[in-house]
DNA sequence: TGGCAATTGTTGAAGTTTCAATATTTTCGC
DNA sequence: GCGAAAATATTGAAACTTCAACAATTGCCA
């Protein structure tokens, strides 16, 4: 391996023919779509978001509320920017969808006594009841998912995401 | 193992206590919302998008029209169904980055002579050539990924993905 | 202290995606 | 072979997101 390494790294003529199957291809020119790291994980994003999109449809929220009122759950409230951050969305669009959110009457605003650029966001009794009934659907999304994948691997996966989501800061 | 297996099988009131560190907790009521996969997938997917997407953008080319390139770039035409499944993308909207990529005349629409329903697509010459500059910026990327998560850990990642992938059709 | 730069959130316009409806062609049962 | 149903792609309207500009407030430093 050690005399692999040399004789491929000195450019040598000679093809020497690797032996392990899982070695690590480096990406080349034509690494098919599907082996890409940044599609596979568009790929899976897409599918497992459309389950829990369906899922929660049975109580007519989108996902990116279900995250909202998830957060505002422990009832501290949050500025707009730690909220948008917290649920992945740009501030605009999180500002489109809160103003949704206060007619329904599941979150309200507050002005920060603090800081008073900032406005704070809470969550209402009726959107804390909504968020518990969304949070069993989502459970069950997961322990389908557990279900059909294996325990060990959904949490392999999960490990390395998480480490992925570090390296990537 | 085995034993402890048969154990959990047959519902022994008997606890037996598991001693991995990395015992599965299953998804409850107060799973923070980091914990969960949808989420966990939704924020690497972001993340490894964007850091693709400010690549391409020296090209000026999205990551959809990227990914469009790529799967055609073999020559063999595809029809609009087909491509949509291959790059995660619904029926219109391919119809209509398409449009743009015709406009660009980097792809190119043929009616398929065997079943008159169907448009082929094609990379034009043009496109081929764009497409292996984006290719290089993409392998970039990856190898940029690599380097800073890992080599091992990528695989892993990758090969976990297309289980979950495959699980959930 | 006064004023300039930075921070925070919202708004309106522009761009994009999605939904439902449509047009065209093929398939299949009868 | 005929007609109804299915398959394929596009279109226009509606919904959504994003971008750039704006308004309000705070922090800073000279």
């Amino acid at each position: 391996m050690h005399i692999e390494r040399a004789i491929s790294a000195s450019h040598s003529l000679i093809r020497v023919k690797t032996k392990s199957p899982t070695v690590a291809k480096p990406p080349s020119q034509d690494t098919p779509l599907t082996e890409h790291l940044a599609y596979l994980l568009a790929q899976a994003n897409r599918e497992i978001n459309r389950q829990l999109e369906s899922r929660l449809a049975k109580e007519g929220v989108p996902v990116e509320q279900w995250r909202i009122l998830k957060v505002l759950f422990d009832g501290n409230g949050r500025s707009m920017g730690e909220l948008a951050e917290a649920v992945l969305l740009n501030h605009p669009t999180l500002t489109k969808i809160i103003d949704r959110m206060v007619s329904d009457a599941l979150v309200y605003r507050v002005q920060d006594p603090k800081d008073r650029r900032k406005v704070l966001m809470f969550c209402s009794d009726r959107g804390k009841i909504l968020c518990q009934r969304l949070n069993s659907l989502a459970m069950s999304q997961e322990a389908h998912i557990v279900e059909n994948y294996g325990n060990k691997s959904t949490n392999e996966l999960k490990r390395l995401l998480e480490n992925l989501i570090d390296s990537a800061n």
